[in-house]
DNA sequence: GCGGTTAATTGATCCAGATCATGGAAAGGT
DNA sequence: ACCTTTCCATGATCTGGATCAATTAACCGC
């Protein structure tokens, strides 16, 4: 039905000078655990930090490689996933830039629990697990913000596992739009733009349910009006008519 | 079928002595990120703590109550729900002595996320928020252990919430009871006992299906010889045969 | 613009597991 | 011992969503 144009998601151009040593020290002090870090100590942080382009799609690591660093993404979305037999994979976060991934341990997570993927062009700062530990000594409020944010990020898989446990697809796909919304969300002219490349297949990975059953609820939003789609971009024209389908009847 | 005798599960005889202060120092040691501070240090952390005894299946907390302590367990097991509408709970963890749960942070977590409730009698100890933040500050090396812990503790969630989206229920099962066993089992004539009282209900709530469901599932295990399993009780008889049903035949 | 490729939609069928319903058996209290 | 309560087992039925199968629409490179 009607004309629908053409993705209104912003392509990340990543030039090579937004991931240049000149620009790094800026990405990171605007990463939320270094905020407030004096000028000089960043300075010293920054030399350890190596930054990596990524073309969008590509893998930045896979589940299982030996895991040695810690990332921070600076330019684009990288997505978690955990792959299983035929392609039935599930997405575990989406992360923005100045949020962290990889290996923070030394011990034990020997490997990479699982793959790290670029979901846009993106530009990455990685340090080594080793370096980044000693760091945490040294400044202990760092490591606290760390924690806080490891700690959210339990609570919201713990949330995540509530929803597959009880709730319906549609429910789940009304809530993860939701968060992305909050997450990612720029005020357009359709609506809420979700600003990353969102296919019917990554909702149904971030879900667990199936492409067609995503494609399914997707269609039946848009025909509601809480929604406008297109191919891999959605934006949310009816908030407050999502979050009633994405709440629980208490 | 068979005579089934009383449950194998040791009840746990939580006696007021063994949550008093003198053996508080004792349980404090054994806690995996205080393992290594010096005497003197421990003995002053030590005076922080205040213990405080349950019965079994009493909330030591409600989700939604104003969080500002962090817990120990010392004696029995914990178990960390999350409760939804009409009795559809979902139980996120299953605590032994020595871990932690409650609130870390003093910033946004103003309210527990999920209810904890001890799952046998049980002896917890705990402290204020703030002041567990400011023996991290102070002592970084179990700011560390502890953020370890909570990344484990995440991987896990992750690796559940993979489960949720893509394995049977009969699967999921067989790696709930797997685990459980790993973490709780002890071993004892009739196979690896998980020690800890486990209905029906409990494994439904910890695998995301009804208790009809898993009880099925459990009747079938019991019919191939894998467990061996009464009324609130579990052992494993066969582990190769449970681990390749709970295996994912990539 | 045009053709090829990939994403999305939509229909038809099927099944794992939820739901509904009932009987039986083990623990616990008095 | 008896009664009550809670837990467990199992049959019968129903259904949300998976799976199978085409078709259509949007984007991309040339």
């Amino acid at each position: 039905m009607s004309e629908r144009r053409k993705s209104p998601v912003d392509a990340e151009s990543i030039t090579p000078q937004m991931c240049s040593t000149d620009v790094r020290l800026e990405v990171l002090s605007r990463v939320p655990f270094f905020a407030g870090l004096a000028d000089e100590d960043l300075r010293r942080i920054n030399r350890l930090f190596r930054e990596q382009g990524f073309a969008s799609g590509e893998a930045i690591y896979f589940a299982g490689d030996p895991a040695a660093r810690l990332y921070v993404v600076a330019e684009g979305k990288v997505k978690l996933m955990r792959h299983t037999w035929a392609g039935k994979d599930v997405m575990l976060d989406m992360l923005a830039p100045g949020e962290f991934f990889g290996s923070l341990s030394t011990l034990r997570h020997d490997q990479y629990p699982d793959t790290a993927q670029s979901q846009t062009a993106a530009c990455v700062l990685s340090i080594e697990s080793e370096e980044f530990r000693d760091i945490l000594k040294d400044y202990p409020q760092v490591a606290l913000k760390v924690l806080d944010i490891t700690s959210e990020r339990l609570k919201s898989a713990h949330e995540t596992i509530r929803q597959l446990s009880v709730f319906s697809v549609e429910r789940r796909i009304a809530h993860t739009l939701l968060k992305l919304g909050e997450k990612l969300g720029q005020q357009d002219k359709v609506g809420l733009l979700i600003q990353v490349p969102l296919s019917r297949d990554d909702l149904a990975e971030m879900t667990g349910t199936t492409t067609e059953s995503a494609s399914r609820v997707m269609s039946q939003f848009q025909k509601d009006g809480l929604i406008e789609s297109g191919r891999q971009w959605v934006a949310i024209t009816d908030l407050e008519g999502l979050e009633s389908i994405a709440q629980e009847d208490i």
